[in-house]
DNA sequence: CTGAAAGCGCTTACAG
DNA sequence: CTGAAAGCGCTTACAG
């Protein structure tokens, strides 16, 4: 590689000090240096391609201008949008994110982390948390600023930009319900999960607010595809008699309707179906998915925010976001079949 | 944070030079410390908790051990898969991935290549090249090793994984072509990048050799959902008796079923679609799109791996490697109408 | 095998 | 407003 411009390089050319450079350079030091310096300084810069070195930069000031992201896998549709709108934000404020995807198995966060804390970053942001969380220990008992995402844990004094779900839930129920539905199950996520365990828990309240049962709950172990299948067809065989079924996101709901189609069923028109998360593309499959729309971007960039408000020290304050999910009706839900 | 626990601290606990704990620690130069030595070192950084500050040793050594990707959007479906493999196999080998969003815009490449820079990132797979790319001539020119994937540059000397359009585009034309279609048009990608030129040369050369009409050809500016709803609201304006719409890509394609529906027309009753690609979820849609496979996850990795070994001076040489793809027909394809 | 020194490219407290 | 100096935490060529 040929040898890097430096600011000394941009110093000589101009006839300065490198330090006046440095100043020149730096929005917030520049009001220190005259106009006419400036101005020559920016030239030189442009002209000689110079670009600061930020690994130099960042040892100085002790400060990587990094932040970290655990997802479970980029390839799951609801995680792109998040990563962008943490990009964007992280972006925006100078910083880079690294990411890394953990599969949902605890050695690979705790890998990941290592490697970020090596990497000196600022502060984590978590999409992968348990309601137990060892990484959320890990980042507590080391001083890492950090704020989760969509999945929350049970302990307090945390920050979080989390879904409402109570709201989630209440709002694909009351939609069910006035569809003339009444034997209503629910494919539960993982347990360990506040989305999973959130939302069996609204499920539950929501049916006993209708009057009507909230136990029939198949649980799966995996927001998968495949999980969903398998859960449906466990449903299915537990009971014969019923008209909807509510998923706890859009895989699960997927795998339901795959299993329906094996089973001989029509959805709508013999069982009604519904997601929660409205991931690209379930407005074009068949059929199209009613779901809950949950503000991906939006969370992944709040989380951000929040975290660099916690790394420059602006907001030391916990703090829980709840963001309003929205249902959107489409083609998986129906009338009740007689 | 805490302070840090640095090289000087476990220096001094141990009773040696601090340049002798740099050596005690590193694998490759462990084996001119003498083992006593080595052992009391590994204690103490034991004991104390030290882990190396990475940024000092990078700025030091001029190496980062970080490659860096640059991608249009990774909300568009067909970039997760390929960052999984660039980061699956990047980590594998102990570097960390910085991914870039540029939207295909030149000004957020060239920046985002000096961050990158400026982070001395080893090595770059870029997934944005235009047939003429001033990101390649600036790696080219700052002696940056380099991988081209999906996408590649007119000139030589560089290396690339791409598909093998000739072929891909061949198999979607004799399905359709025994299909009994002989009106068929073509949605071309931007003439920039390599993949829309290339497919559009490849589908001209093929109709030719099927003694078709080749040049029904309505071009799209971006590879967008939306551009494929113009291009074929276009096309049919031009040519109403046309029975079969190539698209240069999955998401062209989508825009064209769109337009197929605004305008009563019924796929594959009426008129057969086809996309490139075979992005997630598209088998499932409404129609399941007959599209080309793209080994998507092979790809980044294949690149990356490349660019590893580019980086260690193990392979200097520039090789273009053309994946094969792979017709998968599905629903949006059937015999020509009447 | 080990130490002492120099330096990677920046930033910033201290002078003037 | 600008310069000169020190130093962030490492690595490594040079001595011994």
């Amino acid at each position: 590689m040929k040898r890097k411009v430096t600011i000394r390089d941009v110093a000589e050319h101009v006839g300065v000090h490198h330090s006046t450079v440095s100043r020149a350079l730096s929005p917030s030091k520049r009001d220190k240096i005259s106009p006419a310096v400036v101005k020559k300084v920016e030239e030189a810069a442009d002209e000689l391609g110079y670009f600061p070195n930020i690994v130099a930069s960042s040892l100085k000031q002790n400060r990587s201008f990094t932040v970290g992201v655990l997802i479970p896998d980029l390839t799951n549709p609801l995680f792109p949008p998040m990563i962008r709108g943490i990009q964007d934000t992280g972006e925006a404020a100078g910083y880079t994110v690294i990411t890394a995807n953990t599969d949902d198995e605890q050695d690979k966060e705790l890998n990941a982390l290592r490697i970020m804390r090596g990497r000196a970053i600022e502060g984590m942001i978590i999409t992968t948390a348990r309601r137990e969380d060892r990484i959320v220990d890990e980042c507590i008992a080391n001083d890492i600023p950090f704020v989760l995402v969509n999945r929350t844990v049970d302990q307090d004094g945390i920050s979080a930009v989390i879904v409402d779900d109570d709201h989630g839930v209440r709002s694909v129920l009351d939609h069910l319900v006035g569809l003339g539905h009444k034997r209503i199950a629910h494919v539960s996520g993982p347990q360990h999960a506040s989305t999973g365990f959130g939302r069996a828990q609204a499920f539950t309240q929501c049916m006993t607010a209708h009057d009507l049962q909230g136990d029939l709950i198949e649980p799966a172990d995996k927001y998968s595809i495949e999980e969903g299948r398998r859960a449906f067809t466990r449903l299915f065989a537990r009971d014969k008699k019923l008209t909807a079924v509510v998923a706890a996101n859009d895989l699960l709901a997927l795998g339901c309707i795959d299993a329906t189609k094996e089973l001989g069923l029509r959805v709508p028109e013999n069982i009604s179906i519904t997601g929660y998360d409205d991931i690209q593309f379930v407005d074009r499959m068949s059929p199209a998915l009613t779901t809950v729309q949950v503000p991906k971007y939006e969370m992944g960039a709040l989380a951000t925010q929040k975290l660099l408000d916690m790394i420059a020290g602006d907001d030391s304050s916990a703090s829980i976001v709840r963001m309003q999910p929205r249902l959107v009706v489409r083609e998986s839900t129906a009338a009740a079949s007689a």
